[in-house]
DNA sequence: ATATATGCAAAGGATTTGCACGGTT
DNA sequence: AACCGTGCAAATCCTTTGCATATAT
């Protein structure tokens, strides 16, 4: 079943089409606050659309990053997780992460004060090690309160 | 080659044993500043102590991680990487990671504002959502002094 | 004696790749 | 026609597990 095929994006020197399984899988990421991984996202899909396999879920989330649409996050536990990466100030958050369960909270509030700091820190590296900095990633590590009440 | 035994850890209702793999590889981890796979540690043992198989680097760096002696660091190149949790605030540092050839650097200088900023963020987060947090993952990505000059 | 640690081989799991087919340009 | 995208199966790579053996308490 064919879709409306909307945007043509260049990447690497050729035009990437957008096609059925990119639009889906886009569209899946811009509505959740999770951040789901390749498999979570081909289960998702997989009522809908068994059509998509998980060859192209991997092969999309990997274009969607290079493209600088997605932000791949790592919790640890052994699968690459992706978020959409809003772009306007409004979406832009920081992680709160429980390591025992791996909940993740995105927090919002807060996030300006770092900002300021984290503006400057970035100019200041910038400076002393030569790097262009694309990107930060704040992260806060802890025990969720339902992790807490759980012995060991 | 049963070497000195030095110390004795309870983890998790037991004890720890120090052995020499345990302390060989916690000594490559003090001795370097770069943040090393299992596999790199491995290797890097193997001349001088082949005996030490990779299953026991992995089940070492999984202790010494558990015992909070170590950080596992991921640059998202699919390995677990690990350093030294420094425990003094001399060691602290935070990282500043090349998104094209992996290379981290480990930066000390302009943490301490931010630490103190950090410290703020951590109070309010924690009451906020009711978080215990323990730690904090500050990092910077872009591109390093080499990886700017080469295109794409 | 009992508990812990280790190596090796096998198992698991996530991700990538080879290849033939189908849809777009 | 040339190119790009996709699914499937196979291949890889990292990590964990089962099990028998060796070492420490």
């Amino acid at each position: 079943m064919p879709g409306p095929y909307k945007w043509q994006h260049r990447m690497c020197g050729h035009v990437a089409r957008w096609t059925v399984p990119r639009d889906v899988i886009l569209g899946l990421l811009s509505q959740t606050d999770k951040h789901l991984s390749a498999k979570e996202i081909y289960a998702s899909l997989y009522k809908m659309y068994p059509g998509i396999g998980l060859t192209t879920v991997y092969r999309t989330l990997d274009l969607l990053a290079r493209m600088g649409i997605v932000t791949r996050v790592s919790i640890g536990d052994g699968q690459n997780r992706y978020e959409l990466k809003g772009d306007s100030k409004k979406d832009h958050h920081h992680h709160l992460i429980c390591t025992r369960c791996g909940k993740i909270i995105n927090y919002r509030d807060f996030v300006q004060e770092e900002l300021d700091l984290v503006k400057k820190t970035e100019e200041a590296l910038a400076e002393r090690y030569n790097f262009v900095i694309k990107d930060h990633n704040i992260e806060f590590l802890g025990l969720c309160e339902n992790c807490q009440s759980k012995n060991l």
